[in-house]
DNA sequence: TTTAAGTGTCTCAAATAATGAAACTCGGTT
DNA sequence: AACCGAGTTTCATTATTTGAGACACTTAAA
C-alpha cells in the first residue's frame, strides 16, 4: 500500500504485517495471517513474535490470537498531538462547531484515504482517538474530494488511482471520470459537497485548508443529517467554513505535509 | 524501554527510533536524534529514512525535521477500537459518568505506565491531563496504583522499578518503599485514591478491573476537583465504581492482557 | 575569497541478521 | 496407533544490515 514497489527491508515487512493484522479488525490467528501473507511461515512467525515482544501486537496465549498492541496507541498519541493539523486547528474547529451547531470534521489525506484527525460535535465535544484515526474513502466524502481537488496533479493522479469507487449509496460517484468532473467543479468553486455519497442521510460541505504556499494540507467540513439540513441550506455556511479553513491555513503556513502524502 | 535487554533485530531498533522521536514531542532534526542515539550515524539515517518511507515518521524537507507519521494514527485506531478494553467498557463508563456526574477514566498499564484509553466527561467543569492515548505515571495516579496493586508479583516488581518517583506535587509518593506500603493497603481495600499526587487540586478514586481469572486488566476511576469533592465524599462512590468495574471485568473475562504487560 | 565547522548523505568490504526448507512438537482426530 | 494440522524450532545458506570514513553542501567566521 505504501511504497508497494520497494519493500524497505525487514522494517517494511514488519509494518506490512501490522497493516495486515489491522485489516482484520479482530484478533487473528497465525494461520489466518499466513494464508494471506506473501511471507513464508518462519519469516512471518518471527515477524509477529518480534512485534509482539515490542508491544506493537498483542498476543493472546489462551486463544492464540494476535491483535494490535496498545503501544501503538501511545505512539499515535504523539503523532496526533504534535504532528497532525490538530494542535493548530483545534480552536478554530471548536469555534466553528459552536457557531453552526453541527459536527465539524478535520481530515488529512493518508495515502489516498481520508484520515479523520479530529471532530467536534457541538453537543459533547470530547471525542479524541475515538473518531480520530478513523479512515474513510477519498472519493465519496466531502473532505476527501476537497483535498483531492487541490492536490498537485501528480499526487492527485496517484490518489485517484487508489480509490475503489465502490457504490456505498445510490449517490456515490463510481468511476474515475465522474470523480474528475466533480473535482474540476470543486476546484473552481472552492467547496466540496457530500450529497449522501458515503452514507445515506448524511450530507456535508467541505473546504480545503491551504497553507501559505498554497499547498493543500487537509480539509474541514460541516456534516449534518438530511433531517435537519438540505444542501441548499448548507451552502449558507460557506462563509463561516471558508473563514475557519483560511485561519487554520494561515496558522499552518509553516506546517508541512509529509512527503509521502 | 520495552525489552531493553534484547533488541529484537532491525525491527526493534526501528521501533526504538519511533519512541525516541515521540519523546521529543516536537519535530526533531536528524542531528538531535543522533546525539541521543545508541546507533551510529548511517544506521540511524537509514532507519529514519525507512520509517519516513513507510509513513511512520513524517519528514519535513523544508525544515529537515522528523515527526511522528499519521500512519500511526491509523494503525492505533485499530488497536484502540478492537483490542483495548474500550469496546467492552464503553457503555459502563458512560453510564457511570452520567450517574455520578464526574469524569470517568479507563486505563490500562503499558510497560509500567498508565495509558488512558478512554474518558467520559459528564460535564465540562475542569480539564484533566487525561485523554485517550495519553500516558501518565503509574505511581501517582489512582488508576495506576490500582493496577499496580493487583498485578502478579513478578510483573509488579518490574513495574515498580520502572517508576520515576518524581514529585509532581507535595503529596506525591516519592520512593518505592512508600508506594509499596500504599499498594499493600490498596490490595486489602480494593480501592486506590489519588490525593492530589499527580496534579494539584485533582483527586480520584480508582478500582481495578479484574477478569474472570482474577487477573488485572485495567482500572476505572472517578476523577474530580478538590473544589467540589473531598476524598471522604469520593468514598461514597465506592459501590458505584466497584459495580462498574465488576461488570466490565465480567465481560472482559475472555479478554487477555497482552503478555508483555 | 578562503577556511573551518556543522549537517546531512553516500560507499563498500566486513559482520551480522534474516531466510526458508525441512524437521519437530503437540493436541486432537480418524 | 497412525494421521493431521497448527504452531514452533533448526541450521546452513543468503542477503541485508552495518559503520568507519569519505563526500557534498551550507553557513559562519577568518
Amino acid at each position: 500500500m505504501y511504497n508497494v514497489s520497494n519493500a524497505d527491508g525487514t522494517v517494511g515487512k514488519a509494518i506490512q504485517v501490522l497493516d495486515q493484522v489491522a485489516s482484520f479488525r479482530r484478533p487473528v490467528r497465525f494461520s489466518e495471517l499466513l494464508a494471506n501473507s506473501p511471507f513464508p511461515k518462519p519469516t512471518l512467525y518471527r515477524l509477529v513474535q518480534t512485534l509482539s515482544n515490542q508491544g506493537m501486537l498483542a498476543f493472546d496465549p489462551e486463544r492464540q490470537t494476535y491483535s494490535m498492541g496498545i503501544r501503538l496507541v501511545r505512539l499515535a498519541h504523539s503523532a496526533w498531538r504534535y504532528s497532525s493539523l490538530v494542535p493548530v486547528a483545534r480552536p478554530y474547529i471548536e469555534a466553528l462547531a459552536a457557531k453552526v451547531g453541527e459536527a465539524v470534521h478535520l481530515a488529512q489525506l493518508d495515502n489516498g484515504h481520508v484520515l479523520f484527525v479530529d471532530k467536534c460535535k457541538a453537543t459533547d465535544h470530547f471525542e479524541t482517538l475515538a473518531q480520530a484515526g478513523k479512515i474513510a474513502p477519498g472519493y465519496c466524502t466531502g473532505v476527501g474530494k476537497a483535498i483531492l481537488a487541490f492536490m498537485p496533479e501528480v499526487e492527485q493522479n496517484r490518489a485517484l488511482d487508489q480509490q475503489s469507487y465502490t457504490a456505498y449509496t445510490p449517490f456515490t460517484l463510481t468511476n474515475r471520470a465522474a470523480l474528475m468532473t466533480e473535482i474540476a467543479q470543486i476546484k473552481e468553486d472552492g467547496f466540496a459537497y457530500d450529497r449522501e455519497e458515503h452514507e445515506q442521510g448524511i450530507i456535508s460541505i467541505a473546504c480545503p485548508i491551504l497553507n501559505g504556499q498554497g499547498r493543500v494540507v487537509g480539509a474541514v467540513s460541516i456534516a449534518t443529517s438530511t433531517n435537519r439540513y438540505t444542501i441548499k441550506n448548507l451552502e449558507k455556511q460557506r462563509p463561516n467554513l471558508m473563514r475557519s479553513a483560511n485561519l487554520i491555513g494561515a496558522e499552518a503556513e509553516l506546517w508541512q505535509v509529509p512527503i509521502w502524502n
